[in-house]
Parts: structure tokens; C-alpha cells; sequence
DNA sequence: TGCAAAATAGAACGATCGTTCTTTTTTCTC
DNA sequence: GAGAAAAAAGAACGATCGTTCTATTTTGCA
């Protein structure tokens, strides 16, 4: 464990390879969200990413690893983009409301680029192996959070005693799906405003107080 | 228009042709609900049907043409399955209930076959041209319906006469994909239970009397 | 029953796929 | 700057893709 000075700052790693791997990465996720897991294929990674087609490959060693790491890869983004930003919010319905609101935020953006975690999910729901065990296993942990917030929404009395929580959480998941859905096939025009009326709905019912359900707009930090 | 005898009942066309054209469809219909549209390829779906792969190319002419062979079948079915019998129910809210039902019944069988819309949806929100339209179309056919039999229910007294159609229908649908991403994808039991309860929840939100939230089990007509 | 037409089969095409192997280039370290 | 190690390129593989063209078989009608 006496490496000379590797592990420098975040993605800038020790050897080149590295480096450029994350590149790579970088340009798969791109092009996988856009055409899928399934359609990503080596030789149009290789084009955009101006290299070989066997020095794309190297670096995986089989397709399959190179989903991985794309699942992965989008993962993180997720994570960075709508979770960890939430967590600022104060514990109960206020942090609830913002983590719908950056994956709401999320989605809009994905209304051009395409979300792996549907594209994905109907590319591999009865394909069994490590991608789909990747796929379920991030989307499970981000709808473990959603649970988690609702849950701590309730004990600090933001919500309703007796709510279901797991119902809660399948009920907004369906408002996000249905807001990617006819957003970006459908190209209906009021899905956005149907999402957050939608969310509202679900929080009066599931008895929030009135302050929390008006939606504020995001406010940006000053700089 | 004096053909001898054609167009005999249903599917037993004149030429035969017609009769392993429709054959072919219908193993077509069950590879792309298992595989996607995308995957459906000639050479797997000639060695379902037990023909050559150019027997079974010379009946479309093309692969794209096979495919919106695929979504019109797809269309029919969903029709006889899901819109046409719930025709039946009486105009206003047992109508709109019959639908959801329907749609419910037709996503639960699909958590093994898989739904052409969702997964069509997601093979195709990037990829113009007639299969994207031919599946758009049909989408927006069957909404298009559940748009009706809402303001109908609207009209007849059945749901408070302010609430916004088009916000309820786009609430149902999201439903229904949650259902079919969890189910199907994450295998979440508890999934149906889940669409049953959100729907209940919506009905009580736009007004629906009484007699109507609570889902009386499928009944089935005595022989 | 015979014959034209329709339906199916068979072989081959160029392209692309993931992958392997070998060679060249680049990078890092002493 | 030399030499070892890592990274990238290049060529080729077998397989499969959609499609085309040409035979062969089957069908339907006189």
C-alpha cells in the first residue's frame, strides 16, 4: 500500500487508461440513453469516441461489462442530481417534496436524452443477468429512498397518521412514469403540469398541511 | 366486385396465403411482446413459424412493414379485449370503471408477455418514422377513450362536474405503467393491490359516489 | 387433370455485430 | 533517455442481420 502519489482528485486517475475509460463511459451513457442498453453497440461507441473499435473493447473485455459500467455510471448521476441535492431539506415532508421535485426536474431533462431506468427496464424485464440485477437493484434503492422519506414525513406528522407508504410511493412513481411516458413518446404538451397538480393531489389526500402543498418554485442560490 | 366466394368468416381469407400471413403475425405478435419490435428479427421468427426466412420475408416485403403488421394486431386485440366489452357497461362511471378494469385484467396477463405500448414506447420515442406513428396512434386511440368515458361520467352526474379530464386520465395511465414497471420489471407483489387502491383513491378525489369506489369483484357470467 | 399463378424454399449478398489475436504506439518509471 | 508496461490500433473470425434473386413446390381455377 505504498502507491507513490495515484488517486489523485476524483476521475483524474493514476494511469491514462483510466482516464480514458471514463471518457468512454461518458459516451456510452450518452448514446444509451438515447437508443438503449440493447442498441448501444462497440463499434458506434468507437466512432463517437474516436477510437478503435478493439481499444474501446479492451477496456471492458465483453459488451455486457460495458452496460454494466453504463448502469452504473448512471447510477452515480442519479444520485448526485436527485438525492443527494435533497437531502439539504429539512428531514419530513419538505425533503418528500424536493426529492419529487429534482426527479420531477430529472425527468423533464430526460424528456430529450431518454431515462436508462425505463428504457432499461423494458430492454431486460425478462432478460435475467448481471444488467438487469444492476438495473432493479438502482431502481430499488432509489424507490427505498422515496419510501424512507415518506416514512419520516409521517412520523413527523407531516402526513397522515395511518397513510400507506408504500402505496404513496407507487402512486408518485406512476405520476413520473406517466410524465416520461407521454412527454417524450406522446409528446403531450401538459404533461408536466399534470405531474405536479398529480403530486398535489396525492399529498392533500395523503393529508398533508396546506403550506407544503402549494408547490414554491425552485429557488436558486445565490452566487 | 363479383368474387366467386371469397372472404369465407374471419381469418379463413381466400388464398391461402393469407391464412400462414395471419399465422405469421401471430407468432410475430408473441416474440415482439416477449423480445420488443426491435428484436423481433426473421430469421428467429421463420424458425417459430417453421418456414424459411425469405417464406416469411415475401409476405411483408420488408422488416418495417412486418413490424406494423405487429402493432396493428397488437391494436386489435387491445380493442376486442379491452375497449369493446366494456361498451357493454352503462354510460358514465360503470363505463370508465369497466375500462380501468379492463386495462387492469390486460396489464396483469402482460406481466408475463410484456405490453407492445410500453415497451414500443420506449424502443421508439427517438426512432421517427411509420412504427413510431402507427404506435403513437393507437396509444393516443385508447386515451383518447378513457378521455371519453371520463367526461361522459362528468356528464351524467357521476363525478363532480369542475374536475379537470384529462389531469384524471393522465393519473390512471400512470397507474397502469406502475403497475407494469414494478410488476413486471421489479416484481413487486404487492403491485396490483397497489393499481386497485389507486384507483379507488382516485375516484374519491374526483367526486365518484359511493357506490362506485368500492371495486365489487369480477363477476362471471354463469354457463 | 392440366396449367398458370401464388407461395415457399434455398442460396447468396454486403453489412454489422461481439470478440480474439497480433502489432504498433503511447505512457510511465528508473 | 532507455526499456518495460500499458494502451490503442488493425486485421480477421464466425455469426447474424435484412434483403435479393432464382428455383421449386403448392395452390386454385378452367
Amino acid at each position: 500500500m505504498s502507491s507513490p502519489k495515484p488517486v489523485d482528485s476524483d476521475q483524474r486517475a493514476a494511469h491514462k487508461g483510466q482516464q480514458t475509460k471514463a471518457a468512454i463511459v461518458e459516451a456510452a451513457l450518452g448514446l444509451a440513453t438515447q437508443i438503449g442498453l440493447e442498441g448501444l453497440s462497440i463499434g458506434a461507441l468507437a466512432e463517437v469516441a474516436r477510437m478503435s473499435k478493439s481499444g474501446v473493447f479492451a477496456h471492458f473485455g465483453s459488451r455486457e461489462e460495458l452496460q454494466l459500467s453504463v448502469v452504473r455510471a448512471y447510477h452515480e448521476r442519479f444520485e448526485a442530481e436527485v438525492f443527494y441535492p435533497a437531502i439539504d431539506a429539512p428531514r419530513g415532508l419538505p425533503r418528500l417534496v424536493a426529492l419529487f421535485n429534482n426527479w420531477t426536474k430529472r425527468t423533464t431533462t430526460e424528456i430529450d436524452s431518454g431515462c436508462l431506468y425505463i428504457s432499461g427496464a423494458a430492454e431486460f424485464d425478462d432478460r435475467p443477468g448481471p444488467v438487469r440485477d444492476a438495473l432493479a437493484s438502482s431502481v430499488n434503492t432509489w424507490l427505498a429512498a422515496m419510501l424512507r422519506a415518506v416514512m419520516q414525513a409521517k412520523e413527523e406528522g407531516h402526513l397522515e397518521a395511518d397513510i400507506d407508504a408504500p402505496q404513496m410511493v407507487f402512486e408518485i412513481h406512476g405520476l413520473i412514469l406517466a410524465l416520461h411516458y407521454e412527454a417524450r413518446f406522446l409528446k403531450t404538451s401538459q404533461s408536466l403540469t399534470h405531474t405536479a397538480k398529480g403530486f398535489e393531489n396525492i399529498l392533500k389526500r395523503y393529508g398533508a398541511s396546506e403550506m407544503f402543498t402549494k408547490p414554491k418554485p425552485v429557488t436558486l442560490k445565490p452566487v
